[in-house]
RNA sequence: GGGGGAGUGGCGGAACGGUCUACGCAGUCGCCUCAAAAGCGACCGGGCGAAAGCCCUUGUGGGUUCAAAUCCCACCUCCCCCA
């Protein structure tokens, strides 16, 4: 029976709507993305970065889930047991401002905003493991947190103390400092305060050179993200010494990395918190007005308006400090551009070689001692500090140290400071501990409580988890917690006399740090996880997410990660040690622009929902539109043309391959078909150039998924002109319409499906292979040589592949025009580029 | 101020030492239709030319090479990160 293909019979149009939700059912039925951990297959774990459940998803976070999820597909198509779980970051401050807004319960709030994103997620056709979701606010999980909590605090990685801290007025909580962007607030964007408060830190800087060091090994992460991190935790190395003062016993410590312009120092300066400046008070009391006034008016500037924001501002506390090399005096000053928690919390004054300093001497009449030059001889110029690059910079007025290159110097003045016992070479982190208190409600409660007798005492583990209790009245005024007495009111684990709870709750990240460990042992009730079931999972082969998370997430996961390899709860595999980062591979995607390239927002209003989106083009058209616009890390723009270019092209796939209805069987994929013209031969080519395209992309995880979908147009393109030439019943033609869904599977998982169950298929398209690519298949009949004369192309010729050079001179100096500008001048040489160029030079 | 990345048709992009602009969007013309939509076909960087062909064109200027969007140097513009 000749296959049909006329206008006589109307092909059924594609009915997305219908189609989409039956097989979204269908798969859901058949719990077709389970992963078993035992399977036989290579392991792979793909892993987007877990959503924070804020209500309604756009576009934005399509593009996300649909770039991992094809990933996910063609890794299985390819033949990995593939891991790909989901799961909601569900502690927060939305849910509880909601609360206050609102007068909904956190829990409530957050449970029916996860009810709808999981609905969301559902329809764009993502192929996840839900027997594995996790929420972080679930007992179940939080517990954990508390666990691993009490295991950072037994190795003296967590703890409390007093510190200067973010205080942001709007969200009514402290904040770690890699959640201060520009000084503003990086939830709400407020100006954050400083407070002095008791608070709880994770000893993350202990970590600061494994963290450089591994750093390194990260070469399926994008370089500027590791860029970043380098950049923040800042590590330096230099010199820390101590000033004399006069009439006090105390010293001044400073810390330094151009301690080789230790000669240059004219003045000393104090951050007005710190502790000497009471003291050195008390000795010379009479500016003691003055200078407690001048620390009164900077107690609640945050760090950014103190260091760039205000003019440089301070003032002589009346005292002098004794220079540990010359003797000499130089005055001390308090100063608002020196922070007490950073460093020592003072610094040596050498206006001629630091900027800042070299503003505050001007602005203060302070005097000027240049002690580098120029190497060549030459003298630095007058108006301006002189920073010195290292192997430019000669000393100069240093004593015994005058004449040698700055590196050197330094290294023979931390010497002489060891000798003298007055200093030490020390190695520094601009990044400090994290801090993880938060003075709110919706979070994990940090299982400490305080006894009367003991002090701090950490609860048992067979008393976690320790509960949010669920009916707390929630106004956005202070703790919460600290006003529920019931919670408040417990007995101390030592003693079992009264005692009170600590009322802080855990910042999320400290959830987000380890959620992608529990995905494989999500239901465990005795331990976080199995160390035996997770190690062959670990670490993630790949992660995906955006780059706002570079020095938050992304750092707190890999300090988590390598204290979990510390404590031997990651195995390492064939009996290696295990490796200590969490995240094998790192893919940042790009943003979605709405139309006219502006941000979307709902303030704006051009914001473009999943469920507008599904219902009007459907999720396949959907799912194109946003792998094909722009490469995956690029940004890219919404446009309606864009996704109507992409439902186009899903109604020609239906026209051109839906009324053939191959039957399954009929025609092996697993082998090419015979082909008789120039045409049929293209429709397979295009074939093998489409699954080339993909595998390519996947394989070398360059996922650049857009150029895979031009081949997929092409494919359509070719393929619609052979069946217009009246082809259908050809082998060739039968042959691409049969791979089609299999070629369609990871991008529009529902039409692929649907013309695969047409051709008679039992079994889902989403567990079949993809196709091997056939080299012979990608032969083409001729070439086109291009032949260039003295650099510049003058003639292409149609030529069999396969010609030999010679032939391929031969048939470049019979050309007319290549003649004609060869001019009759003998060759001097030429190059030749197999069935593609031939460049000859007279 | 320091560091990182990017500039290709009207637009999104492809090519990353070898035919610049694949594929899509927009546009122009045609077919179909009573008409429209949809669909299908052709054209689609600029200049000169009747044509063959020639010249110019990947932010700007230089360099390396038989050959440069691609490699190197300088500059301009934009984006990101840190101060």
């Amino acid at each position: 029976m000749a296959l049909e293909h006329s206008a006589a019979v109307q092909p059924q149009a594609y009915d997305f709507r219908t189609i989409e939700r039956a097989w979204q059912r269908r798969w859901e039925e058949a719990r077709l993305y389970a992963t078993r951990l035992d399977d036989p297959r290579p392991p792979y774990y793909v892993l987007e970065m877990l959503p924070y459940p804020s209500g309604d998803l756009h576009v934005g976070h399509a593009k996300n889930y649909t770039l991992g999820d094809a990933v996910a597909r063609l890794m299985r198509m390819h033949g990995y047991n593939v891991l790909h779980p989901m799961g909601w970051d569900a502690f927060g401050l939305p849910a509880e401002n909601a609360a206050i807004q609102r007068g909904i319960p956190p829990g409530e709030w957050t449970q029916s905003n996860i009810a709808n994103m999981q609905r969301q997620i559902r329809l764009m056709g993502t192929g996840y493991d839900w027997s594995r979701e996790l929420a972080t606010c679930d007992p179940g999980y939080y517990r954990w947190n508390q666990w691993l909590f009490l295991r950072l605090y037994e190795k003296g990685l967590a703890y409390k103390r007093e510190a200067p801290v973010n205080w942001c007025p709007v969200d009514q909580t402290v904040l770690a400092n890699e959640q201060v962007i520009d000084g503003l607030c990086w939830r709400c964007e407020n100006p954050v305060e400083r407070r002095l408060l008791s608070q709880w830190f994770l000893k993350i800087t202990s970590y600061a050179d494994r963290l450089l060091a591994s750093m390194p090994r990260l070469a399926g992460w994008p370089e500027r993200i590791k860029l970043m991190q380098h950049n923040w935790i800042g590590r330096s190395e230099g010199c820390t010494f101590s000033f004399g003062i006069d009439g006090l016993a105390d010293r001044i410590g400073v810390y330094t990395t151009r301690v080789d312009t230790v000669y240059g120092v004219t003045f000393v300066v104090l951050a007005p918190e710190h502790p000497l400046v009471a003291k050195i008070l008390d000795a010379h009391p009479a500016r003691r007005t003055q200078v407690e006034a001048f620390a009164q008016s900077l107690k609640s500037k945050s760090e950014l308006e103190r260091t760039s924001l205000m003019e440089k501002q301070g003032l002589a506390i009346g005292a002098d400090a004794i220079h540990p090399l010359t003797g000499a005096r130089v005055p001390i000053l308090v100063a608002n551009y020196v922070l007490a928690e950073y460093g020592t919390g003072a610094v040596m004054g050498v206006p001629a070689h630091d900027q800042r300093d070299f503003e505050f001497a001007t602005q203060m009449g302070l005097p000027i001692v240049w002690v580098v030059e120029p190497a060549d001889g030459s003298e630095a110029p007058r108006d301006r500090a002189y920073l010195v690059d290292d192997d430019e910079g000669r000393l100069v007025n240093s004593a015994e140290f005058s004449g040698l290159p700055a590196p050197q110097g330094r290294k023979k003045i931390t010497e002489r400071m060891i000798e003298l016992g007055v200093g030490e070479a020390t190695v520094n982190y601009r990044f400090r501990d994290w801090l993880i208190s938060r003075q709110r409600y919706w979070g994990t409660p940090i299982p400490i409580v305080y006894c009367p007798q003991h002090g701090e005492v950490a609860v048992p583990d067979d008393r976690l988890p320790v509960l949010l209790p669920p009916d707390v009245p929630i106004t956005g005024e202070g703790s919460p917690l600290a006003r529920d007495d019931e919670f408040m009111q417990t007995t101390c684990p030592k003693c079992g006399g009264p005692a009170r709870r600590e009322s802080d709750t855990m910042d999320t990240f400290f959830e987000s740090s380890w959620y992608y460990v529990r995905y494989i042992d999500p239901r465990n009730e005795r331990a976080p996880w199995d160390p035996k079931l997770v190690s062959p999972w670990l670490p993630v082969d790949q992660y995906i997410g955006g780059a706002e998370h570079a020095v938050l997430h992304l750092m707190y996961s890999r300090f988590f990660y390598k204290f979990f390899v510390d404590m031997g709860w990651i195995e390492g595999k064939g009996g290696n040690p295990p490796d200590d980062e969490p995240f094998t591979r790192l893919f940042n995607q790009g943003m979605v622009l709405g139309e006219g390239h502006e941000k979307m927002s709902k303030s704006r209003g051009n914001v473009v929902g999943i469920d507008e989106t599904v219902e009007r083009h459907g999720v396949d058209a959907m799912r194109l539109f946003l792998l094909f616009a722009a490469p995956p890390e690029d940004t890219m723009e919404w446009t309606e043309t864009g996704i109507a270019g992409r439902v186009r092209f899903l109604a020609r796939v239906w026209r051109a391959c839906e009324p053939l209805g191959v039957p399954a069987g009929a025609i092996p994929l697993d082998r090419l078909p015979e082909t008789r013209g120039k045409l049929q031969r293209e429709v397979v080519r295009q074939v093998h150039a489409a699954l080339r395209s993909g595998s390519d992309e996947t394989l070398t995880r360059r996922f650049h998924y857009n150029t895979t979908i031009a081949e997929l147009d092409k494919l359509i393109n070719v393929l619609s002109e052979a069946l217009r030439d009246g082809l259908a019943g050809d082998p060739a033609i039968l042959y691409a319409v049969h791979a089609m869904p299999i070629l369609l599977a990871p991008f529009a998982p529902h039409i692929a499906e649907e013309l695969w169950r047409r051709q008679g298929q039992e079994r889902s398209v989403h567990l079949e292979r993809w196709l091997e690519v056939e080299p012979a298949a990608l032969a083409v009949d001729t070439i086109t040589l291009v032949v260039q004369v003295n650099g510049k192309i003058r003639a292409r010729i149609a030529a069999e592949p396969g010609l030999g050079e010679a032939r391929a001179l031969e048939l470049a100096l019979a050309d007319p025009n290549v003649k004609a500008h060869l001019g009759g001048k003998p060759l001097r040489k030429h190059h030749y580029v197999p069935d593609k160029l031939l460049s000859v030079v007279a």
